[in-house]
Formats: structure tokens, C-alpha cells, sequence
DNA sequence: ACGCAATAGTAAGCAAGCCAACTATCGCAT
DNA sequence: ATGCGATAGTTGGCTTGCTTACTATTGCGT
């Protein structure tokens, strides 16, 4: 039961990492009034402009609440526009405003540099490496939430005696 | 046609790896009335007991307030009490309680098997390199953090509005 | 002894993430 | 065509996280 320091793992270590990337990267961001969460929108849409909020949510693999919440601030910003979809009328097309294009410009430069940083002193073998096993990774966890999912956990609930 | 997963790159992947990880070990830990977050807390004080603070918040490496309010929660649930510490009339041990001792146990085990199948099909040597990897990468944004820390950004000024 | 900087902890405010519950709309089956 | 389940989006509530600002206490230098 002591939890030796070494063996706090990966699991430790994916968490801290991605903390950390996401305060440096939200103060880098903080001049433009832009967080890390609401340049994910940009991007995305910068990729593919017009999806919708549900096609966003997926994109970006997070709830469509949040998804929404994130295209309401992105949104009073200007740099981005909800329009009707005319076929479905519960449909929210989201696109990028023209003010937005030279933030994306600016904003993607700072991004290239932040990654640079990251990854400073890794070969590219380790760049392809540890891009190849955080999708294991990110598999295994997605396939153990959807198991999650359909049947809640076996210890925990079972009255049925 | 959905978005190549290709180009988003190591940072995103990061941060999607995190969160899933969260979720999948917060619902897990739902059924106990605890969250990630507060389960590293009494981790840690397993590890070592009666850390004030401010030592809790820099061994998880969160902000002190932050951890102070996760003391206040698990607090509030019985697992941890804080002592006055007479030396320094300004800090507070943090101790388990009796209560909180079976809860690790238990909770060590999900843990313990979560990490398993977040981790299955990796070999060794793959669970070593991303190890050491991620914390080159962890190392290499603490100290980018570090370094804004003291130069406010001075290079990189937003565009006008 | 006094004043002042540093440290511990708290509080308030905001963003982001989740979940659950709700409304509106659609589509299909009867 | 009607009604009902499924889908899109919103809202409210909660936790975590950071930041900033505040109080209390300490310790050090003069």
C-alpha cells in the first residue's frame, strides 16, 4: 500500500504533463483573450469549418455542453459565428469569422514554438515512439470507458443479490 | 471522413490521454464519494503522512489553493483530519484517519487494474520509454513555465485588439 | 523591540470538464 | 397523421484548476 514515488506512473505523469502544457499554453494564449480549450475550437474549425456543435463535441472529444459553453465565448469574441442549417432546423453550423483568420495565423506560430519546446531534446524515433504508444494508450482508455458505459461497474451495484 | 488523429499532434494527445484517464478513474471512484483528484490526496498521504499544505499542494503539483480546497472535501467525507503543528502557528498537518485506511486498500486495487488495461499490450520496453520520455517532455515545460514565471511575455505582444 | 519581507493558508472569480435533466426538432412506425 | 424514440443543443450543478488578493504568522535585520 506505499506507493513508491517512481511507480507513480504513467498515469501520474500523463496528468501532470498535460497540466502543464495546458498552463503554459493558456498563458501564452492569455494576451489574445484565448484559452487552450477555445484555440482547439479554432483549430478544428480552421481544419474543417462549418461542422456542428454535436460534430465539434466529437471532434474534439469532449461533451457537447462543453463544446457549446466553448463556442459561446470563442463566439462573443467575434471570431466565430453560428449559422441555421436549413435541412434541420436543430442543427448549429459553427464557422470562423474573417477576424479570426489572422488571429489563427498569430496564435498557430506560438503553438509550433510551445510544441518545439516540448519536445526539445527528443529524437524523432522517441517523438514517433511516444506518439505510437499514447494511442494505445488513448485506445485502451477509450475502450475501457465505453465497457464503462454499456454495463456499469460489476463490484459496486449488484442488489439483485 | 473524420479528421486524421495524425496531425494533431502529441499535444493534444497528451491532453485527450489525461482526460480520459480522468473520467474513466472518476467514475470508478464515483461509487466511493471520490475523485481523481481527491484520491491523489490521500495517496500521497500514504505515501507520507502528515504533510502540511503547502507540501501536499508542491507534491501534487497543484496550486495551494487547490489543494486546500481538496483537503476540505475529503475532510468533510472523514478520511483526513488537519492538526495545528505547534511550532509554526501557520501550518497544518494533514493526517489519515482511522476511516481512511480500508478506503485506500480498496480503492489501491482500481487502481491498481485500471492501470493495468490502460496500459495493456504495451511491452516493457515501451512502458519504459514513454515513461522516460514523458518526463523529458514534463521537464521541458516546467521549465518553459519557469521561464515565463520570471519574463513576462515580452517578445510575443497580441495583435492590436 | 520594531518593522518588513516572506510564507501558510483562505477566499473569490473564472474556465473547463463532466453529468443529468430539459426543450426543440426530426424521423420512423403504426 | 400521430405519436414516440432519437438527436441537437442548452442549462444548472459540481469538481478541479489557475490567478489574484487577502489575513495571519514568522523570522530576520536594524
Amino acid at each position: 500500500m506505499i506507493i513508491d514515488d517512481e511507480d507513480k506512473g504513467i498515469g501520474f505523469l500523463v496528468t501532470d504533463t498535460a497540466r502543464l502544457l495546458r498552463k503554459l499554453i493558456d498563458r501564452r494564449l492569455h494576451p489574445f483573450g484565448l484559452t487552450r480549450a477555445q484555440w482547439a475550437v479554432l483549430a478544428a474549425l480552421a481544419h474543417r469549418d462549418g461542422l456542428s456543435q454535436s460534430e465539434l463535441a466529437e471532434e474534439l472529444e469532449i461533451e457537447k455542453s462543453t463544446a457549446g459553453r466553448l463556442i459561446d465565448h470563442v463566439q462573443a469574441r467575434g471570431w466565430v459565428e453560428r449559422r441555421p442549417i436549413p435541412k434541420d432546423r436543430r442543427l448549429w453550423g459553427v464557422y470562423l469569422t474573417a477576424d479570426a483568420r489572422p488571429l489563427i495565423d498569430n496564435v498557430m506560430q506560438i503553438i509550433i514554438e510551445t510544441r518545439a519546446e516540448m519536445l526539445d531534446g527528443l529524437s524523432t524515433e522517441q517523438q514517433s515512439q511516444i506518439t505510437e504508444t499514447l494511442r494505445s494508450v488513448k485506445a485502451n482508455l477509450s475502450a475501457a470507458i465505453g465497457a464503462q458505459h454499456h454495463k456499469p461497474p460489476a463490484g459496486s451495484a449488484p442488489p439483485d443479490g
